[in-house]
DNA sequence: CCTACATGCTCTAGTGACTAGAGCTTCAAG
DNA sequence: CTTGAAGCTCTAGTCACTAGAGCATGTAGG
């Protein structure tokens, strides 16, 4: 168990530049060096990065993460924060998920409406450009609904 | 019809900054000047800036627009490339959806599998560092598959 | 021992679509 | 003429990486 950078991204699935990246914003701990300055990894290693890569597929941002491994750090604690801030990236993941389906549908009627004619009869191009042919009125607040957000898994 | 940024802004529900952020990488024209060199705007930027606005909400990149745009240029033209352009973002958003929906379903589990107890015990904790206690063991590629792609929409 | 060549190192910059701020000028009202 | 809002340009920050330059180290074969 003393593994290099490229060993441990093999066994862990993240890639060396992450690792290096999730050290330098300290996700993970500056691990210990051989005699010619390159990094070496032992188990609790493997394990952290475990449990960040696995965070972020659950779709955790940083800020998340580190106050999950806080969490996790402290065995004897009560663990309700834990359970609120998946409650609450639950709640966030939802209502993602319920902005997609809005757009999902007036992308499908767009598409749907189109019958392939030129460009001046196109019904995408049309509801494109007039708001009020969009079947969608949502008056949602102008602030940062944004997408932005974490991103969803990727593995 | 001889606007002012400010304007133009609260017309179209357009940000300030962001009006010049399209004029800067060519979403908008360079705009009339005053003789102060401020912006003046006519009716065509505000149907510009319509049709961009609703582009974005509707959740295409800043290269889909272009290409909207072009295609909105020629009316004359088949439409079929903005037909399938709508499709497949169409088809990106409802990957999306599908893969977020995973990601909810997993989340949920875990925040109603934790019973309140020390962080030792917590659901949360241990399915986030065991991945072996995921419900969800997508093998899907490590590739870009990403979360990143366009935010979806704002208002 | 020497040579390849893979892998490692640090540092900087780029991604997308904005947003925030500094430091200055112009405009409209009173 | 003064005040204050709104305008201008330019730079840098956001998030979670990713890509590349330019150099050092590690290891297998000869």
């Amino acid at each position: 168990m003393n593994l290099t950078i490229g060993q441990l991204a093999r066994e862990s699935g993240v890639k060396v530049p992450t690792i290096r990246f999730y050290e330098q914003i300290g996700l993970l701990p500056p691990p210990a060096r051989s005699e010619g300055n390159q990094r070496r990894y032992g188990s609790a290693a493997v394990e952290r990065l475990a449990f960040v890569r696995h965070a972020r597929q659950l779709g955790f941002d940083v800020e998340a993460i580190r106050e999950l491994l806080r969490l996790a750090a402290h065995p004897e604690a009560p663990c309700h924060d834990a359970d609120a801030l998946a409650a609450r990236h639950l709640q966030e993941v939802e209502a993602r998920i319920e902005r997609l389906t809005r757009l999902r549908d007036e992308l499908a009627r767009m598409v749907a409406a189109c019958e392939g004619g030129t460009a001046a009869e196109c019904r995408v191009l049309q509801v494109v450009g007039d708001h009020g042919l969009c079947a969608v009125h949502s008056n949602a607040s102008p602030s940062p609904l944004a997408g932005g957000g974490p991103s969803e898994a990727r593995g």
